[in-house]
DNA sequence: AAGAGTTGTGATTGGTCAATCAATAATATA
DNA sequence: TATATTATTGATTGACCAATCACAACTCTT
């Protein structure tokens, strides 16, 4: 019972890889678990095996916050203190540049009212927060949550612009 | 044909109201026009004698965009330019506390693709944003592009740490 | 090759909901 | 008061969808 064979956790990453699009494409709500099985080229009950609609998105949401996570620890690894928030910038823009579905899923996810969504939001978003903060602190900065606030503000309104198509809301720096 | 009667104005406006809170709460997707109607304290079908789901999520959006932009023609008339930027954001704050429905379905409404959907948001914030920095601009400011900017993306971070109820996500000024 | 476990699907269902229509109540007008 | 107009609803429908179940195909192991 319970076992992971080698097949499964690769049908698991599909179903998500699958939903990710799918959820941000049609929208959470809209969107069947037919069209996620069918862009997983699977039947959809056999989505069943795995995930229920609700526990896909919060699957999906834990991985997209890990993409953020991780594409900072890079950069927060590679950078100068002074190059440090030019290059969390950049990374986040690349991000929505190439995980466009990704960031389209978590702003969906801002206002759904369900718990267990509520919380892999709140712990994504708190665990990048630390992890930049502490970054901060480490290159030296005396208002290190003062620029972490600031800078998860300026991610906000960078989602707000990809999402409506407003280019002309951001100014460059 | 198209006649506006004083009754059917009402029922308009109470339909528009009762359709902000009941999207808020439940969510547009999943929010029923049965659940509007009965909060408007009226029957179902007669909901699309004025509006149809999405009509009503435009018509939703429009109001709430409507307010945003009155509350800070308010600040901008009555604040000396070096108190505008603080009283535009205590405005905000004043809105968020006392509209949520209303924001909370400005965040919905950020990812939905339907195309009036879309429109509505664009139109409703690229108005304030220009509001905003012609104010900037007639107080004075040189770089009221970038103060705007900085103001909006403060803004979309309240809005989060209102919806995900993450009150350490915003440090004082 | 027989059995056991694993991987997968067809068919179905119970529930839900936006939208429509035919009809009735209420109100104004003549 | 009769008639037209406006306001409002009950009943229904056609489509859709998450979730379940019983069954089939495949893949090991011995």
């Amino acid at each position: 019972m319970g076992r992971e064979t080698t097949t499964s956790v690769n049908r698991r990453t599909d179903i998500v890889s699958a939903a990710i699009e799918v959820f941000a494409e049609i929208g959470y709500y809209r969107a069947t678990t037919a069209q996620v099985a069918e862009r997983a080229a699977i039947s959809q009950p056999y989505v069943y095996r795995f995930f229920t609609k609700e526990s896909l998105l919060v699957e999906a949401l834990t991985v997209s916050w890990q993409r953020v996570l991780r594409a900072f620890e890079g950069v927060i690894a590679a950078s100068a203190p002074e190059k440090l928030e030019e290059g969390l910038i950049r990374a986040y823009e690349d991000i929505i540049a190439s995980h466009r579905s990704e960031i389209l899923l978590q702003m969906q996810a801002q206002t759904i009212r369900e718990e267990p969504v509520r919380d892999a939001m709140r712990q994504g978003l708190e665990a990048v927060r630390a992890r930049v903060v502490l970054a901060f602190e480490q290159a030296g900065f005396a208002d290190a949550e003062q620029r972490t606030s600031d800078f998860l503000a300026r991610g906000m309104l960078c989602n707000v612009s990809m999402a409506l198509d407003l280019p002309g809301l951001l100014v460059k720096r």
